[in-house]
RNA sequence: GCGGGCGUGAUGGAAUGGUAGACAUACCGGACUUAAAAUCCGGAGGCGAAAGCCGUGCGGGUUCGAGUCCCGCCGCCCGUACCA
């Protein structure tokens, strides 16, 4: 295959090199030529290794904001670089398009959320356009493209017949007054965010992905994960929550309403259950709802805790509070003793059976309940080194130890008594079952994707009274969002549009309903990036072929926030994408980065609203506001957030500062991990570096042809020690530590400059690697610089330098040397020295004969090549 | 509540268990300038005249040696399944 020539871009007009450098007008200058050359466009059929850098897909608010700036120049630097180490590099950009800010805004606006949406579109991607980015745009696509989401609903048909979908009954924020279902995030304090009304909760028949018949497996493939950060991992685990336990059945003393006569609990914790001394069930369970029916009492505790929303936040983070159910159970162990059955507010119908037995002295939720409702409370297992004294104050004891106070578990570790109490109650019969069943439970849920929302991808399902649940045909697709709907009746448009659900079922013909929710966004997050790898294809989802030559992508680049579902959805949905035959790339990110956000100080005027930055001014050290000059008050930093005004404008900077400065300072000085700070000091020295380097560029080239007194070795070490340090700090992603070099750099060559010694050869060779070094971070410049020294062609397509090795052989080092584990001197020794010999030599220095006394040394340690330790 | 992370000079930060503070900002001094800006050169963790002592959120521990590893706290941030 032929690689498209570039043409030779002797069209541009450079600038002076006696000028200061004008970013914005040569930075516009170079995104046209590239444009011009095409040199972004990726060819699936280039024969080169490939490499796939994504960032994730940004939501079309309307304006791009710093975190976009850092993402994309993170996964810009990244995808450069790769160019240049000669890879076929994948880069692509699309829009994560649907979702609730574009009804919101169709609400307030009057605007449809289609045109809102895709005029979004097109003033973020000129804002894009202009931070020189080297993506792909002819695969770009958004998910609320009819095309994109076609495509989507043959995936979900596909999954559907594998037996990957189902239907269940789960709850909903409901808003009586608004008559609608609620995110979390609009549910505030109980109430809903816009009318103000207490929330209830729903239940409704809904769609879910059963991301659970993979549970072991999404937990199992996490070790092989080996380049995703150790903290995402873990949060994974623990989000996926396998656990060993029980499931235990209690029978009710006298049997409760609608002849329940047995609650089921899932315990960890069998070993402790000589200290139960209640049971706990969540509001949803059907033995509260059944008692609820003729208490009254019961039936108002569980309205109350369902105005909490269904947010485990909400509800875990709430006092913890129950209602005795007047009913009991008894004791599997203890001849005649009975446990009371409480309705509580902390447990989660969604985990395990919904039910628990309490045990105070190990769980602190347990104490705390016991606490306040006078329960008792007997502990079972005690440390080691404790009597059976032991006794549980304020905190649960919930470490190893050895089990007491429990009959014949007594003596017994926590591990055998678990495995005692389980082996009794599989073998005991209670109503025609085994009383006891080990099981493994996981935390993890299925996906709900059904929402009750216009602005997403329609679940291409019909509803027919006689046949069920009907598929759409694969040729009716796709089932189209209908243009034609208002969003002034409450609830989902869809729901009421005349004529759209209205259908003939596929299978009967007989008069059928649509499906009217909507698919969670997050679905369609979960296969964007294999869809890249061939964006336009209008005959199938994936092109097999194509996504497993590209996938896994080699690096993704995105924030922490993303770290458990939006990870953990894409990976089930490639496992499901495997299991119907589109492709077997089960794990879809081979490494992953998660960036810190940006943050900025936070401003608040004499009435205390919040201010822009741009309004705020410095006069003596203080802050005053810009116009009326009043005191302002300088609050905590904090990430940039439209609610607190403590935004930037990427916008102001780049037409300001050139894209340039945006990039660099987005990559100095912070780790790329870390919350990065705003700053406008920080800016200036971003721009005064971009200024430094066009002058030393310049007062270099004009010296290229001068010999030189001396050979220049100085410069030649720092040009090849620093084209290994950056190569090294760019592949592991420490940016902060690359520009740091560059600053060395620049510092080296400044001082060559100083005087007459270095030779132009030696110049040219370092300002010539150092442009192709820094072309990642701050490509504008690179390609003015790279011109203006009479190189041929782009600085974008230029080739990473060769590291001279010879050039970084040093044959002596210069060792610090510790007493005692303090610096006190330092000794000079051949690089290939014995340990003896170094030993001696610094036994030597007047400074360690000081310390020493004339003693002996205790002991010396000599670590090659670091350090010298004597212990005096 | 639960899960995860972070905390180093005035500031952002650097440091495979091995010289704490690279590099940069702010600051101070010098050169250039009528002057200022820009630029260039230099200084600088704190205390101390010096020797030296003290210093990586707080309190313990492991080690010849701890910012780094372990235990317990404090503070801030992220996630918590319908925000994206």
């Amino acid at each position: 295959m032929v690689r498209r020539q570039s043409p030779s871009p002797v069209h541009i007009t450079l600038m002076s090199t006696s000028e200061r450098y004008n970013a914005p007008a040569t930075e516009a200058k170079w995104r046209a030529a590239w444009e011009e050359a095409d040199i972004y466009a990726t060819d699936n059929d280039d024969p080169r290794p490939k490499y796939y850098v994504l960032e994730m897909f940004p939501y079309p608010s309307g304006r791009i904001h710093m975190g976009h700036v850092r993402n994309y120049t993170m996964g810009d630097v990244v995808a450069r670089y790769r160019r240049a180490k000669g890879y076929n590099v994948l880069h692509p950009m699309g829009w994560d398009a649907f979702g609730m800010p574009a009804e919101n805004a169709a609400m307030q606006n009057k605007v449809h959320p289609r045109e809102w949406t895709y005029a979004n579109i097109e003033a973020m991607k000129k804002q894009l356009k202009s931070m020189g980015l080297s993506l792909d745009w002819s695969r770009e696509f958004a998910t609320c493209d009819v095309a994109y989401y076609h495509q989507q609903q043959r995936l979900f048909l596909a999954f559907l017949e594998a037996g990957l979908v189902t239907r269940k009954v789960s709850k909903v924020n409901w808003d009586p007054v608004d008559r609608t279902v609620l995110a979390n995030e609009q549910v505030i304090d109980g109430r809903g965010w816009r009318s103000g009304a207490l929330v209830e909760q729903r239940e409704l028949s809904q769609w879910f992905f059963k991301i659970t018949d993979y549970a072991q497996d999404l937990l199992d493939a996490i070790d092989g994960l080996d380049r995703w950060p150790d903290k995402v991992r873990l949060m994974q685990r623990n989000w996926i929550g396998r656990s060993e336990g029980l499931r235990l059945r209690f029978p009710l003393t006298v049997p409760g309403p609608d002849d329940i006569a047995e609650l089921e609990v899932f315990t960890t914790r069998p070993d402790t259950i000589f200290g139960a001394s209640f049971m706990a069930v969540a509001a949803g369970h059907p033995l509260a709802q059944a008692v609820a029916k003729r208490n009254g009492e019961v039936a108002a505790f569980i309205e109350e805790a369902s105005r909490m929303g269904t947010s485990a936040q909400a509800i875990e983070s709430a006092e913890k509070r129950g209602i005795d159910t007047r009913l009991r159970v008894a004791h599997p162990f203890i001849e005649g003793a009975t446990l009371p059955i409480y309705v509580a507010n902390f447990i989660l119908m969604e985990y395990g059976t919904g039910a628990i037995f309490g045990c105070p002295a190990h769980d602190q939720r347990d104490l705390d309940f016991a606490r306040k409702y006078g329960l008792p409370v007997t502990p079972v297992v005690r440390p080691k080194s404790a009597g059976d004294d032991f006794t549980v104050g304020d905190e649960a004891f919930t470490d190893d130890g050895v089990i007491f106070n429990s009959a014949f578990l007594d003596g017994l570790t926590i591990e055998e008594a678990k495995d005692s109490v389980a082996g009794i109650l599989e073998q005991r019969e209670l109503d025609g079952a085994a009383q006891a069943k080990r099981t493994v439970n996981f935390r993890l849920r299925d996906w709900g994707i059904s929402r009750q929302r216009y602005w997403g991808c329609p679940i291409p399902v019909i509803h027919c009274e006689a046949c069920g649940i009907v598929p759409v045909p694969d040729e009716q697709l796709p089932v189209e969002l209908p243009d034609d709907v208002t969003f002034d009746i409450p609830g989902n448009p869809l729901d009421h549009h005349p004529t759209w659900t209205t259908v003939d079922c596929p299978k009967c013909g007989a008069p059928a309903r649509r499906e009217t929710d909507t698919m969670d966004t997050f679905v369609d997050s979960s296969w964007y990036f294999a869809r890249f790898t061939k964006p336009h294809d209008a005959t199938r989802p994936i092109d097999a072929q194509v996504m497993e030559e590209w996938l896994p992508v080699d690096q993704y680049i995105g924030g922490v926030e993303h770290a458990i579902l939006h990870l953990l959805y894409s990976r089930f949905f490639m496992r499901a994408v495997a299991k119907t035959g589109y492709g077997n790339r089960p794990e879809p990110f081979a490494g992953l980065f998660t960036q810190g956000m940006v943050t900025h100080e936070t401003y608040k005027d004499a009435s205390g609203q919040w201010m822009f930055p741009e309004d705020v001014v410095w006069a003596d050290g203080k802050a005053v506001h810009a116009k009326t000059g009043e005191p302002v008050t300088v609050g905590s930093v904090e990430s940039m957030s439209k609610s607190k005004k403590n935004v930037v404008d990427p916008d102001q900077i780049i037409s300001g500062y050139g894209a340039d400065t945006a990039r660099w300072f987005m990559l100095s000085d912070t780790p790329p991990e870390r919350d990065i700070q705003w700053t406008d000091a920080g800016v200036d020295a971003a721009h005064r570096f971009v200024q430094r380097v066009w002058r030393i560029v310049a007062e270099a080239q004009a010296r290229f042809d001068t010999p030189g007194t001396g050979d220049g070795m100085a410069l030649r070490k720092a040009t090849h020690g620093g084209i290994r340090a950056i190569e090294g700090d760019i592949e592991g992603l420490h940016f902060n530590r690359a520009v740091a070099r560059l600053y060395e750099w620049s510092n080296a060559l400044q001082k060559a400059l100083s005087d007459d010694e270095t030779p132009g050869a030696v110049l040219r060779e370092s300002i010539d690697a150092m442009i192709r070094c820094f072309a990642p971070m701050m490509p504008h410049l690179a390609e003015e610089c790279w011109t203006v020294i009479g190189n041929q062609g782009f600085a974008a397509e230029a080739s990473w330098p060769l590291v001279d090795e010879s050039l970084l052989v040093e044959n002596v080092i210069t060792l610090p040397v510790q007493i005692n584990g303090k610096k006190r001197a330092e000794v000079t020794v051949p690089m290939d020295a014995a340990n003896d010999a170094i030993e001696a030599a610094v036994l030597a220095l007047d400074d360690v004969q000081r310390f020493l006394n004339g003693n002996p040394p205790r002991r010396v340690i000599v670590v090659p090549r670091r350090i010298v330790n004597v212990v005096a």
